[in-house]
DNA sequence: TGGGCAGATGAGAACTCTCTCATCCGGCTC
DNA sequence: GAGCCGGATGAGAGAGTTCTCATCTGCCCA
């Protein structure tokens, strides 16, 4: 249950999601163009497929017209372009599962394949990400530091989501921008660091270390 | 699949709970004590327990711990006290299968309810809302009118959305402020007023009708 | 026809969030 | 030990959001 299929023609996007997805344990294959995409998706070889809607040759509407017309049950989740409610719409309707508006976040994209591949979907979804003494409440993006409550703002949860599910492992400046502020973010940019600061000021300086020339880390914990 | 058991103490919450859940078409009833809770919760009469933490009598986490090991299956849907992510996550531990910290909006209670009793969870969450030329992108919270996308502010959006799943039904201010900017909320305020030009100004005047009196209306589509 | 009242509107205060920039600090290397 | 460089920090600009308030408008009824 992890093979995925990414359909997506843009070099840099498809360079971006395959890596995030080897790093998360999953085994990507990427094609860029329709008629492989349909072609590799018949097989049976693929778990899930994430589907760009503007692919060359066969465009991602007909890829996915024609999987489900073969009966194909496999999830589809959808990139559509940036701002395109209209394709989104036709998109779902269509037959897809999900879609992703382009520019994406990384880890949100994760979070829905993950959903997707879950075995039992009646499972209540993990909601809360702990470690040791920190608890991060996905839902109303609340943090909370050994029953301390403490409120997040957007982009400061998302880093430190990052960081949770990532524990123990040095976390470069580059990856930090690409999870959390999406692939297209200025890398000369020093908001990682700011970021981290205030999640420091917010959650106490202790968890997060830096590694000098490489990145930060979550400390593990004991 | 509509009987829904609430076990809530406060006055004010139970009722607003209540209502909002008649409204919607389930079927409610109402405890205010721990006791009666577990009881009718092991009737097997209901279909999903909203269960306040801070009962009297016996507390929720002791409502729900023994209701589980009376290998009870019951969805439950706990309420937590603002901001402790603790009881959230104990509650969660101690096995409910959601929950909402308050004080919450009745449209976010809902929705939790109405996954928790989809039949099928596998079914993709509906997360396009269409009225007419309207439509409303829950998750990206975009909305578009004739294809033409517009962004719209969380309470812009949580409003649209209030009116898009009651269409053609005249929503009182009391009913939107409450549904929307949650039970405790000054009533003398004309925030709504104010969120509904903006929506006009945004989507076009013509989807909202004012009902003089009485409040406001999402015209039929023909 | 005039007054009153419900609703519409404009303006702006307070706040939050995100990101940039300039400067400071301290460890590492030569 | 000096200088460099990566990182820490403080400050603030700019944008967006939410809500309040005062005023305007026009419908409805006496």
């Amino acid at each position: 249950m992890n093979r995925i299929l990414v359909a997506e023609d843009e070099d840099r996007i498809a360079s971006f999601v395959s890596k995030g997805l080897r790093a998360a344990g999953f085994t990507p294959t990427v094609v860029d163009d329709g008629v492989s995409a349909l072609d590799y998706a018949s097989s049976g070889e693929f778990d899930l497929l994430v589907l760009d809607i503007g692919l060359p040759g066969l465009d991602g509407f007909e890829v996915l017209k024609r999987l489900r017309a073969n009966r194909s049950t496999l999830p589809v989740i959808i990139l559509t372009a940036r701002q395109s409610i209209t394709d989104t719409v036709a998109g779902l309707e269509g037959g897809a599962d999900d879609y992703m508006s382009k520019p994406f976040r990384f880890e949100e994209l994760l979070a829905r394949i993950r959903l997707r591949l879950r075995e039992d979907p009646r499972e209540p979804e993990l909601t809360v990400l702990t470690h040791g003494a920190l608890a991060l409440d996905l839902r109303s993006r609340r943090a909370a530091v050994e029953g301390r409550t403490v409120e997040l703002s957007a982009r400061e949860f998302a880093l430190a989501e990052t960081f949770v599910r990532h524990p123990g492992q040095v976390l470069s400046r580059e990856q930090l921008l690409s999870h959390v502020w999406g692939y297209d973010f200025d890398p000369g940019s020093n908001v990682v660091d700011v970021y981290v600061r205030y999640l420091r000021k917010k959650l106490g300086v202790q968890w997060f270390e830096t590694v000098r020339g490489m990145g930060y880390r979550l400390v593990e914990v004991a």
